[in-house]
This record gives C-alpha cells, sequence and structure tokens, in this order.
DNA sequence: CAGCATATAGTCCATGTGGACTAATCAAGA
DNA sequence: TCTTGATTAGTCCACATGGACTATATGCTG
C-alpha cells in the first residue's frame, strides 16, 4: 500500500514548501520559483504546476482558501497547507535525505531541510555521508578490478571507463562536500530554524515587483 | 522546424547505439543495459523500451531486419539501424557533449562519445571545460555577493545557500574531472576507436549465459 | 497615440514513462 | 511428481510532463 508521501513529485514537494511561508496562488509559486531560482532543479511549467496543485488538492495535502480577483484580472485562486500537506514534506524530506540514486529528489529534499529539526538533519546527512563513502570504495574497487582483468588488446576497454570514472569522481566530492557541510553545521555560528521564513519570503515579494 | 535530433530521448539514444554494435530484439536491448549497469544512467523498463523503439521505427531510424522463433518462446522481432540512425546518434552526442544542464543527457552522451572521431570528442569536452569554469565562477561570485549583502540577523540566510553551495562543488569538481580527462586523452597511450566493439558486444552475451 | 510586446492567470492536449499484467517455458525444491 | 518461482518476450494503461493556446491588461517605443 503506497503512502502519500510516495505519491509526491519533486516539484509537488516544492509546493507544499511554498505553502508553509504563506497562502499562495499557484501563478505566484512559478513566479516565486522563477525568481529564486528553484527551476534550477526542477523544470516549472504552467501545465506541470497547475495539474500538481490539482493532485495535491485531490490528496488533501493542500485546500483552497478563496478566490481573489485583482481589477479585471483574471481570477486567482488561493491555496493553503493542511496539516497533512504539512507532515508529509517533513516525511519526504526525512526519506529522501539519505538516499544516493535520486539526483533532482535530493536537490530538492536538501533545498527544504531546514524545514526538519537541525539535529534530524545531521544524523540522516551523516548516514547519507557513510553511503557515499562506500559508493565510492565500491565504484573504485570496481574500475581497479576492471582495468586488472582486461583480456583483450591492452587497455581497450578504457574508453568504457569513462563515463563511470566520473561517477566515482562526483562521489568523492559529494562526500567531500558533505563531511565539511556537516561540520559546519556542528558549529554553533550556523543558524538553523524556520522562523525567518515569512520575512524572506515577504522579502522576495518586494523584490519582484521592481 | 524540429529536426530528428531533437526528439531522441536518452533510451532512444542509447538503443541506437546498441544497434550499432549488433542487430537485436528489444528484449536484449533490455538485458544488455542492465548486465552493462547501463540502468544507472537511464531508467530501463518494459514500457518504454518498446515504446521508444516504436518511435525509432516510425522515425525511420531503425527497422525490423525478421522476426525469429526460439523453440516455442514467444516471437521475438529483432532490428537494425539504418543509415539515418547511424548519423543521428553522431549528431546528438556532439550537441549534447558541451551542454551543461542536461545532466542525464551528458552521461549518455558521455557513455556515447566512443562512436566520435577521437579530436572531435576533445575539442568539444574543452568547449565544455571553459562552460564548467565560467558557471563555476560565477556561482561562486553569486554565493559571495549573497553572503556579503545580508540584510537581516547575521548569516540567516547561510541555511538557504546550503543547496547552491553543493552544485558550486559539484561543477568545480566535475570541471577538474574534466581537466584530467582531457590531458589522459592528448596521451597517445589512450586507446580510441569503435572496432573492437563486436568482440565487447560477444564477450558480454557469452557472460550473460552464465 | 497607435501598435506591439510582455505580464497575468489559466486550460488543454500530445507525448513519454513506468508499473501491472499475460502467457508460455524452464529450473529447483519438497 | 507436483508445485512454486524465475525467465523470456511483450502488451496495455494510468498518470506526469511540457508546450501550445486563450484572453485580458499593462508597459514601452516610435
Amino acid at each position: 500500500m503506497k503512502s502519500a508521501v510516495d505519491r509526491l513529485t519533486p516539484l509537488g514537494v516544492m509546493v507544499l514548501a511554498l505553502l508553509r511561508e504563506d497562502d499562495m496562488h499557484p501563478y505566484e509559486m512559478i513566479r516565486l520559483m522563477r525568481h529564486r531560482h528553484d527551476d534550477r532543479i526542477v523544470s516549472v511549467t504552467n501545465g506541470t504546476m497547475y495539474h500538481t496543485v490539482a493532485r495535491l488538492e485531490k490528496s488533501g495535502l493542500l485546500a483552497e482558501v478563496g478566490v481573489d480577483r485583482d481589477g479585471n484580472r483574471p481570477e486567482r485562486t488561493t491555496y493553503t497547507l493542511t496539516d497533512a500537506g504539512h507532515e508529509v514534506v517533513q516525511d519526504w524530506v526525512r526519506r529522501e535525505l539519505p538516499l544516493l540514486d535520486r539526483h533532482v529528489e535530493f536537490r530538492v529534499a536538501l533545498a527544504e531541510a531546514h524545514n526538519l529539526p537541525r539535529e534530524d538533519v545531521v544524523a540522516l546527512l551523516s548516514t547519507r555521508r557513510e553511503h557515499l563513502a562506500r559508493a565510492r570504495d565500491e565504484l573504485a574497487d570496481g574500475i581497479a578490478h576492471a582495468r586488472e582483468s582486461k583480456t583483450g588488446p591492452a587497455s581497450v576497454i578504457e574508453q568504457y571507463l569513462i563515463e563511470i570514472d566520473r561517477e566515482r569522481a562526483l562521489l568523492a566530492a559529494d562526500h567531500d562536500w558533505l563531511a565539511d557541510l556537516l561540520e559546519r553545521l556542528a558549529h554553533p555560528d550556523f543558524v538553523w530554524g524556520s522562523h525567518e521564513k515569512t520575512d524572506r519570503y515577504l522579502a522576495q515579494r518586494e523584490a519582484a515587483r521592481s
């Protein structure tokens, strides 16, 4: 039986996270995500956004709060986050933070990690760090093994190892970056929490009007 | 007017590349891709594979060569690459190799780069290297700028820079790895060419029977 | 001030994806 | 020997994506 967390798409999670900051209509989500360059992480198009919001509403993770009108502009339907939606973002982030193979999902989880208590994030990312170290070493061993057991003409397979060697390099870099982040997170100077989000949202909303 | 290259999905390109090695039926492509762990790069499912092959046939990039039968097993339809298909893989790889933002596409392009002459690959990857250096520096500047202009309470935004700082780190690692690869490619010991592919294919086909 | 582009807010549809399903054959275990 | 499970080869369908399209309002340019 698949729970609500499993049905969430990356964009769906970002939508729920946006609604934690304030009630919003879909078009504003699109503008805000573009302004914050969240579309680096997931592609944001009209079709997908409206469809995603409709799905989230059907799942009871968000709900209409009213239809507002500005002059003669088209009507806009504003949505708010439900308690279930609130909870499900956190569950989703918790699930995705340690996983290695879902690249887009991890970037979203990392971008939304501030929705979780700091010590939880540190624990989950420490697990991820171990997974990264293991995956990196296993890949390196596999590559070394493949290089030893060259059966044909000398090093003819080297060209087939290029892409996998890049993956190894990126895994290593990801690991080292994460180790550094964990040190920074351990330091008490690193401010954590979601209490400033409304300020941030308002500031960016203002900036978007210029 | 969108050419055939634009319509290609990552899996479509890998299918065409497989057919350069030998004629094959879709089910064997699935097995072979799983055996080579090409499903690290693109997800391989029945539905997508058969649909992809059908599309490629409709575009004239591959063609049926016969329906073979093994005992009372289900019939299997074998496909071969057309001249157009041959050409289009190379065009696609040429187009994708320098681009930064299409992560999956680049991994496929890199894995299939051996279908191009070595000097072309070196040129395209050198361009990519410059793009990477520029993107890395621009991101670093943007992050530094955001840290300077903190308007609110001290370093409250630091938690919002985590994900983008990871992107910077991975860009830097990608750049350095690529610089190293380009040095290795310049060295004459690095064997290049597609003449051994049939051997490789046969060896793995054999290995898959154990 | 006429005209053209862009922003606002959203709908609709063609296409691609992935998981469930079928149906037969072969291997292995109790 | 009977049955369970995996492999072979493929079909089918529900759903997610993204681009095209609509329609009004505002801004900018010559």
